[in-house]
DNA sequence: GCAATGACTGGAG
DNA sequence: CCTCCAGCCATTG
């Protein structure tokens, strides 16, 4: 079944982020309110590129600012690709600059 | 319902 | 910010 409560918010979230900027798994699982599930919300992105709207799997890294979803885009070199289109240099499948680029969803939170 | 899996994170070196 | 170890948790078989 798509479009499974979890991974719903999570994609909502994703979407919600800016052009030009990133943001980790444990930001999105903290403001979801579930910080422990920091490894769901990978999970879920794996349905990411199977879900309607898409969501830009690609603004989301691991706390590292490393690529490590790149591979489930089907080409490796499509994140750092679309990353670099942002604007966001990615340099040995690690974001530069991260903490510059990163982007807190409580960010929503103010309208 | 149990066992295995994974796009993770925090603590320590 | 990099590497290794252990803990958490929802989805899947």
């Amino acid at each position: 079944m798509n479009k499974d409560n979890f991974f719903e918010m999570v994609f909502e979230v994703v979407r919600q982020i800016p052009y030009g900027r990133v943001t980790s798994y444990g930001a999105i699982a903290e403001f979801l309110g579930a910080k422990r599930s920091s490894r769901m919300v990978g999970y879920a992105m794996n349905g990411a590129g199977k879900a309607t709207p898409p969501v830009p799997a690609h603004r989301v890294v691991n706390r590292a600012g490393m690529l490590t979803g790149k591979a489930a885009f089907g080409s490796t070199d499509l994140m750092q690709e679309l990353l670099e289109r942002e604007g966001i240099k990615v340099k040995n499948d690690k974001i530069v600059d991260f903490k510059t680029v990163f982007w807190h969803p409580e960010s929503l939170l103010e309208s």
